[in-house]
DNA sequence: TCTCAATACCAGTTATGACAAGATATATTT
DNA sequence: AAATATATCTTGTCATAACTGGTATTGAGA
């Protein structure tokens, strides 16, 4: 850990810019200064405050705004890190919708289209390993980000004893977040993804034409022991969205012929 | 008993990745290098604690994410255990375009457009990360089950010394084989996955019509390293293929929005 | 209204230690 | 030889405590 005391210039509170970005470009300059490589962390939040003179909400408007532009990454917990190529990588797992909202820094949003519960029909039991009939929650909704709309998303899982769903605002609420706090064990996801074009309804919702390449998703998502806990299918408007991930292992045994 | 002392990488503070993750995957790692069998035991918490230099908690909670997974299972007093048959494949890899094949019996075959050496363009070398106007391998092909065409695949990659490429029959060889035989370790593929309409070029050879929904997958295949080794570019005819893969959520709690 | 400060509190990450409880091999007793 | 006790492995659980970033509230001042 670098960073010495007496290296921090003063930030001037007369100076017509704020003072977060004063302290944004005293972290960049110490950073640089101090030889921080790639991945090292930086001292903790209450220090540098200290360090800096400024308040806690500042120092972390000025640390925000260095990670929006890419210079540093945030770890809950464990503290502030200068950003790596590695962590400009894909993520392992599909990016979810909010993530990637997050990474484009846009606005996201839902708009609920059905959401409530039914009996399951028989090709729903069946995907769900639960009895025909049973009640499964249902859950539509159009995702948009900075009020474009971008995706409908049609999923189900079997409904939760002793938890009134319908109490939920799922414009805002997220659906895995949901699953996990109810006990679930969301372990693994098998996806198929397909291009397909969009159907009237889908074009309706989406706001698209009929027939423009639409992309849908859909996953089975189990626990741990292989149980699936909830369907879902995504479908992205084409020329909206882009799936981004990273496959490993790839030259195992198999050669893709 | 395999997990040999020195076989362990030191989990690293310089990563804002929490130490029990690390330790998760590290041990996913040893299992799948050392090939432990199926229900065969780990090391005690006191030995693996002391071998990657964490807390118990921390192994702990790293354990625990791998039952979550599916990777191990606990046996109270007698230790861990590899969970027997694991649930499928842990490896999130896509299934090959000839695995596909001989899941739905049919037969793969290719026609070659292009097979040829050429000076890198600047976008090339950039992903590639070489020189501009080094030598390129440009590699074009349609993919046909049972003869129908289903995709175009268009791939290059830094030309391999002393390997005489022109000599190789690519109807049938495999060009992720031929880069591992060449030497390359293909570590990772950051992929990204659109629905576009086809164009008059990709429509004539699948066989479509201009304006159809096509899936692209184009993938930056790396090595250990992080180092670019191939670009490829698929592009299925929208309602003739599909993708298939699994994801796991290792130690995830992430909300999707 | 916006910026900034001060404060309190919530949540995630590690470490340390002590003890309970299941499993098993070994010594001991019958 | 068989049954029993015991020592010693193992994982399971709990509490404590010290960090870390994340969030919310309140209020002062321009």
């Amino acid at each position: 850990m670098v960073m010495k005391d007496g290296a921090v210039a003063p930030l001037q509170s007369d100076s017509p810019e704020p003072l977060w970005q004063q302290a944004a470009r005293a972290i960049t300059r110490e950073i640089a200064a101090a030889k921080l490589s790639s991945g090292s962390r930086l001292p903790p939040e209450r220090d540098l405050l200290t360090r800096l003179s400024i308040s806690r909400v500042t120092l972390r408007k000025a640390l925000h705004s260095l990670v929006n532009s890419g210079v540093l990454v945030s770890s809950h917990g464990r503290g502030w890190y200068v950003a790596t190529e590695a962590h400009q990588e894909f993520p392992q797992t599909l990016e979810s919708f909010s993530e990637t909202a997050a990474r484009l820094g846009l606005v996201p949003s839902s708009d609920v289209l059905r959401a409530q519960e039914a009996p399951a029909t028989l090709d729903e039991a069946e995907e769900l390993s639960v009895a025909p009939g049973s009640p499964v929650f249902h859950l539509e909704r159009i995702r948009r980000l900075d009020g474009v709309p971008v995706a409908v998303d049609i999923s189900y899982f079997s409904a939760i004893r002793g938890l009134d769903v319908s109490a939920i605002d799922f414009k805002t609420a997220s659906l895995f977040r949901l699953l996990i706090d109810a006990g679930f064990d969301l372990a693994r996801a098998d996806s198929t993804i397909e291009a397909r074009a969009a159907d009237f309804t889908l074009a309706r919702h989406l706001g698209i034409e009929v027939g423009m390449p639409v992309l849908a998703m859909w996953q089975l998502i189990e626990d741990g022991n292989g149980r699936p806990v909830c369907s879902s299918t995504i479908t992205y408007a084409g020329d909206r969205y882009r799936l981004r991930t990273s496959f490993s292992r790839i030259g195992k045994n198999t050669a893709q012929g």
